[in-house]
RNA sequence: GGGAGAGUUCCCGAGUGGCCAAAGGGGGCAGACUGUAAAUCUGUUGUUUUCAACUUCGGUGGUUCGAAUCCACCCUCUCCCA
């Protein structure tokens, strides 16, 4: 298990992840199933028909429904959802930072109440990595604290320091984990999280610091949360000279498809976001053209498939974008598979263009061509 | 034939003299959504020359400074008794 650089276009990096569970090609974009499938009613088969490389799912939701141990009886991700490829599971992390009207932060971990019945549950790094290891996903990601933003210099650095002793923590839980014999996965990975909030100098001593553990991939966390792309674009420019070139580096929960161009050019190989899904589930779907919101009344009697030329299950499967429209005004859950499996694909697309276009050499060309329509409303 | 009740803005439905262009739903229209507490949330939804004016609450007429609200008659519908 290894990710290996091919080729370079100035910074970008066309790469190769090998796993345990199936290889990788990168950069890559990994599809969000939280709760062990993707919201919209998509499966196991649905991501192999939609492109799909890496299936992300998540330890806090995992474990409080159906729980951990169940999942591992049932033969761990794999096992439990049937699909059989790479699976990545962030640790928790984030929920720490999504759920902060009920959680509480000290050195130990974070002590929630569950979102969903209240009771009272506590989760550090060793929790953690117990749970991704019942999991048995091929990556674990470390237990971080994602800063909110705006945040203050001095939270932000103490927050990293922890974040760094969360990480150590997280490694040793690991290394004793894998020598277990009920463990599923014994060669599971860990990625490292960065966090630094948006100051460039915190960014870069916490890279350094954390690069030093020597960890399988290195991630770009707490970006996204509301600060301008701009902003987010400086900071990865900053980190990323930091990090370990022959490691994997995956930026998380990023994004639009004009930021993954942009962070592609940065140097960064894997992302993950929750927006084609929702979106789609919401009625925005993403075309070469553009941004199209399907619920507009223009879309009414339009016969046309979302995208025209498009290969996705939805698009050559003749279903117009008037028929579609219907379904999602009317809840049918039709209506939101065949958004968001046109959405799944587009983005599983785009990186193959992308990895087409790194292969070429012609990459920079490629995403000043398209950046801008990418964005646009149609 | 006798009795009781009801008709409100696209729909359902509050309102029973001025603070009512009229609550609240629904539907419609538009927007947001970036490691998913999100099939969610926000705005808007009589007309116009929109910091204001005009028209509107089954119809017509009346009372009043002022009516969706009170009165008279009419129309329509529902229920009960024959």
């Amino acid at each position: 298990m290894s990710y290996t650089l091919l080729r370079q276009e100035s910074r970008a990096r066309r790469g190769r992840f090998i796993t345990p569970h199936g290889t990788a090609e990168t950069p890559a974009f990994m599809n969000v199933a939280t709760a062990a499938a993707i919201r919209g009613g998509l499966g196991a088969q649905d991501l192999a028909a939609l492109g799909c490389q890496i299936m992300l799912c998540n330890t806090y939701h995992l474990h409080l429904r159906p729980g951990d141990d169940i999942i591992r009886s049932l033969g761990g991700l794999q096992g439990f959802t049937g699909w059989q490829g790479p699976t990545l599971t962030d640790s928790g992390g984030f929920q720490v930072f999504s759920l902060a009207a009920l959680r509480k932060i000290s050195e130990e971990g974070v002590r929630f109440n569950s979102h969903i019945d209240g009771r009272r549950l506590f989760m550090g790094p060793e929790e953690s990595m117990q749970i991704q290891c019942a999991l048995g996903s091929t990556v674990a990601m470390a237990f971080d604290e994602c800063v909110e933003n705006p945040a203050s210099y001095d939270y932000a650095r103490l927050s990293c320091e922890r974040t760094t002793r969360w990480l150590v923590r997280c490694r040793d839980e690991m290394t004793r984990l894998r020598t277990l014999p009920s463990t599923l996965n014994k060669e599971q990975m860990l990625f490292g999280i960065n966090q630094g909030c948006t100051f460039d100098d915190l960014r870069v001593s916490h890279m350094q610091e954390i690069a030093e553990l020597n960890l399988d991939g290195y991630a770009i966390g707490g970006l996204a949360v509301g600060e301008p792309a701009e902003e987010m674009y400086r900071v990865i420019a900053a980190v990323e000279p930091h990090m370990p070139r022959g490691k994997i580096r995956y930026l998380m929960g990023v994004g639009t498809p004009a930021n993954i161009l942009e962070a592609v050019s940065l140097g960064v190989d894997l992302f993950d976001c929750v927006m084609p899904s929702r979106n789609a589930r919401h009625g925005h779907v993403f075309t070469r053209e553009g941004i199209r919101n399907l619920n507009n009344a223009k879309y009414k009697a339009d016969p046309l498939p979302i995208e025209e030329g498009c290969g996705c299950p939805s698009c050559a499967g003749g279903h117009s974008r008037a028929y579609i429209r219907h379904l999602l005004k009317a809840d049918e859950m039709l209506g939101m598979r065949l958004a968001v499996g046109h959405n799944m694909w587009f983005y599983n697309q785009l990186m193959t263009r992308i990895r087409d276009e790194l292969d070429a050499g012609t990459f920079a060309a490629f995403k000043a061509a398209v950046q801008t329509r990418l964005s646009s409303r149609v």
